[in-house]
RNA sequence: GGCCCUAUCGUCCAGUGGUUAGGACACCAGGUUUUCAUCCUGGAAACCGGAGUUCGACUCUCCGUAGGGUCACCA
């Protein structure tokens, strides 16, 4: 038997983490089986549908390297794999449960099923279907429908059952059927709904392995009774762990800023570093490696040891991998991420702003392009170089860089730090001639550098007082990247205008 | 509230019927360093509670408790 997996979102235009969470292992699962994961588009809700959406999936998706084989504009022979193009397959299945009597017509209007609901909550009832529905005379009831009456389609629950599935990671789970729904099955507007969709689909696509997120346990029950009534072998079940946001304790959502891929990529968080991470969650290798890459995943990975428990995901932990991850690659291949990056920051429309990050609004993505193109070809590479092991995510290379990109004002008291006007001034307008008197290479500065620190022993100053005064005077902070590198990046001309304005 | 799932350091994961309960992130301390960062060394830090089974339970069972999920003509 062929493995076959699937993911199904549905398209609304965002991206949510947990939907590459599932595909990870939905793919490697496909992977390691040599078998397909295919990508199909549940679109039978018109309200929310958004266009462009399936293509962001498919795009997102390949960003992780995590393709799937067949689907929605992929092809395959299983088609269409859009929902919205098999209403025709799904109404024989509906019009073979109505005439089985495994399902009925209702006509209660959405007002009534609302006080209905109403009712039942206020005596502290379960909220359900009364059945008002479930036993009217099914010829009665086809005459309705033909005289036009608006109508949907429930299954019928069968009463005082136990109804068990099985689930890989949780093993047998028991459900009362008095406790479920008769659930709608085919909508007024003729578009089937999730639960008779994703069974008919799965079957008609010989889905061997139904990998999912968690919260669909609940549903699990609703599908095997329609698996039962159609005759039908149901997959493998497999829950993936829900993602919990740990600020909240609640699941991973749309509304944190945090649950998209795009805040990913904006952020400039390497794909595979994303991957590496997640798969961590609710998984670990078996040598207890930290680092892999997909393919390793792949070999190690057995639905099975998944767990069932839920994470919390703490993006602390995947900033230092992601960090880990920036620093294996080379400067050259980093260089050429960080434009990609960067223009992608800039052509995007996104204008979101986010707890986690204050520079999606910024003017400095532009600034810092035009800064990287203004550098020969060796400056690029001490300056990537200079940065790698500063950054833990893209983001973070502008607050570092302001110095070099922009105007930046300096705070003199943060000059003087306690010592004489006299002093640093002193100090300055030495160092400045110096540097007059350098060609301005990096040679050069290095060698200067070197003065300096033999100099200072001479004066018996220390090292760091040395410094301090340029650093503050050029870069505006006590902190910068290595001072001169940076003195070389920034060009004599504007090295030597700093010092003066800081000289009184 | 009904139903379902879950429970080891702050977080993510290991772990065995008898262990000094292990690793990673984060944190703290020290070292390297002209700042920051990187890097190195060390430290603190956990088995939800109560019964039961057992010679012995963090591990098995039950009951609590807590957290999460789900109860739509959304998926």
């Amino acid at each position: 038997m062929t493995v076959r997996t699937r993911v199904a979102p549905s398209p609304t235009g965002f991206i949510h983490l947990g939907t590459i969470y599932q595909v990870l292992f939905d793919k490697a699962w496909a992977l390691k089986h040599k078998g397909s994961f295919i990508f199909r588009s549940e679109d039978t809700d018109r309200a929310r549908y958004v266009k462009g959406a399936e293509e962001a999936v498919l795009e997102a998706l390949e960003w992780f390297g995590l393709r799937p084989e067949e689907g929605v504009t992929l092809g395959g022979e299983y088609g269409p794999y859009r929902q919205s193009e098999r209403l025709e397959i799904y109404k024989k299945y509906v019009d073979q449960l109505i005439a089985q009597g495994d399902a009925y017509y209702c006509f209660c209007t959405k007002e009534r099923l609302e006080s209905v609901r109403e009712i039942a909550t206020k005596e502290k009832r379960i909220p359900m279907y009364d059945g008002h529905c479930r036993n009217l005379d099914p010829k009665e009831a086809k005459s309705r429908v033909l005289a036009g009456e608006s109508y949907v389609v429930r299954m019928k629950m069968p009463k005082n059952k136990k109804i068990t599935i099985n689930e890989v990671v949780r093993g047998e789970i028991e459900f009362d059927s008095n406790t479920i729904d008769d659930q709608v099955i085919l909508k007024a507007d003729g578009f089937p709904t999730y639960h008779l969709a994703v069974v008919v689909d799965d079957h008609l696509m010989e889905i061997t392995h139904i990998i999912r997120a968690q919260e669909w346990i609940s549903s699990a029950p609703k599908h095997k009774v329609l698996y039962d009534m159609f005759g039908w072998k149901m997959p493998i079940l497999v829950h993936t762990p829900a993602i919990i946001n740990m600020h909240n304790g609640k699941k991973l959502s749309k509304r944190d800023g945090h649950a998209g891929v795009d805040w990913y990529k904006r952020g400039g968080y390497l794909p595979e570093a994303i991957l590496n991470f997640i798969s961590l969650l609710g998984w670990s290798h078996p040598e207890g490696k930290e680092f892999f890459d997909f393919v390793e995943f792949t070999k190690f990975f057995e639905l099975k040891d998944l767990s069932a428990a839920s994470p919390r995901f703490d993006l602390t932990k995947l900033i230092w991998m992601n960090g880990e991850y920036i620093r294996k690659l080379t400067d050259k291949e980093l260089l050429k991420k960080i434009t990609d990056w960067l223009d992608y920051c800039i052509d995007s429309k996104y204008s979101g702003v986010s707890e986690y990050s204050t520079y999606w609004k910024s003017d400095d993505y532009v600034l810092l392009k035009n800064f990287i193109s203004s550098l020969s070809e060796e400056k690029k590479i001490l300056w990537i170089n200079i940065n790698k092991e500063r950054i833990k995510k893209f983001e973070d290379i502008l607050p570092l860089n302001d110095f070099l990109i922009k105007e930046t004002k300096l705070d003199f008291e943060l000059l003087y730090n306690k010592k004489s006007k006299e002093d640093v001034n002193s100090h300055l307008i030495w160092v400045k001639s110096l540097f007059e008197n350098t060609d301005w290479t990096i040679d050069n500065l290095k060698a200067l550098e070197k003065d300096l620190v033999l100099k200072a022993t001479d004066l018996g100053w220390s090292v760091g007082d040395v410094f301090y005064p340029i650093r503050v005077a050029v870069a505006k902070s006590k902190i910068s990247p290595p001072l001169f590198e940076s003195l070389y990046l920034l060009g004599k001309a504007e090295v030597l205008k700093s010092l003066s304005s800081a000289i009184f």
